[in-house]
DNA sequence: ACCGTATATACGGTGTACCGTATATTGTGT
DNA sequence: ACACAATATACGGTACACCGTATATACGGT
């Protein structure tokens, strides 16, 4: 999977694809549900998006159960690394991403990530 | 000047901006007619997209006689800093962005720039 | 086998970012 | 004052990214 900065710098300038991003890197792992819940957008924007960022190897996904779970690409180059690190120390303590993560914190019945040990 | 690290992504999402923005980071400055060279875009498409990154904080203009030089804006926030200076690192040696170095130092008649000491 | 839930994809519509051309603006030299 | 060079902007056209709706796919429970 080639990785063009300029593609990366594309695909965070959604305002959907930042902010799952920001989520992700911050919590490890997030399936479909909780995003569409955390954001407060339609299931289909965000399969959208989380697919453009999986076909680039942005995140990576797995299967568990009905769930499909997304995390930051354990292959993705550590530049890419660095800029989604330093946003995050940047803008998670603001708007919207604060919220984003309190409504995370909020949402009824969230599936429980069972991961292989 | 709000500096939305969305917007800086979207400024950074676009071909001719990049570019620039790389070459502008090596350099330490450049004029429009130096970028265009280097590039091998049309003048007023160089313009445009510098009056972007102008218009948002990402770079500072300065005047000398009929040349107007570009730089990294001296108060852009560290982060989007990092962001620029992770990407020069990562990419600086691969096409473009080689060219467009390589394009710039073989300008006939590169105008001087005087800097104010 | 059937139903409900989670997720993905297909499709047509819409806004907007970018483009090249043409022209305005600003400065320099004569 | 005039001609030339560098840069900026205005304008209409086009491509494409994103959208919501509708539907397909996959899994779990009964």
């Amino acid at each position: 999977m080639e990785m063009q900065c300029r593609q990366f710098f594309q695909l965070l300038s959604d305002d959907t694809r930042l902010r799952s991003l920001m989520l992700i890197q911050q919590v490890g792992e997030l399936c479909v549900c909780e995003l569409v819940h955390a954001l407060g957008v339609i299931q289909p924007k965000v399969s959208r998006h989380l697919a453009a960022l999986r076909d680039c190897g942005v995140v990576a996904d797995r299967r568990s159960g009905q769930w499909i779970y997304y995390q930051i690409h354990p292959d993705l180059p550590e530049w890419a690394r660095q800029v989604i690190d330093a946003t995050v120390n940047e803008e998670a303590t603001r708007a919207p991403y604060v919220y984003d993560l309190a409504a995370l914190s909020e949402m009824p019945n969230r599936p429980v990530a069972a991961r292989c040990a």
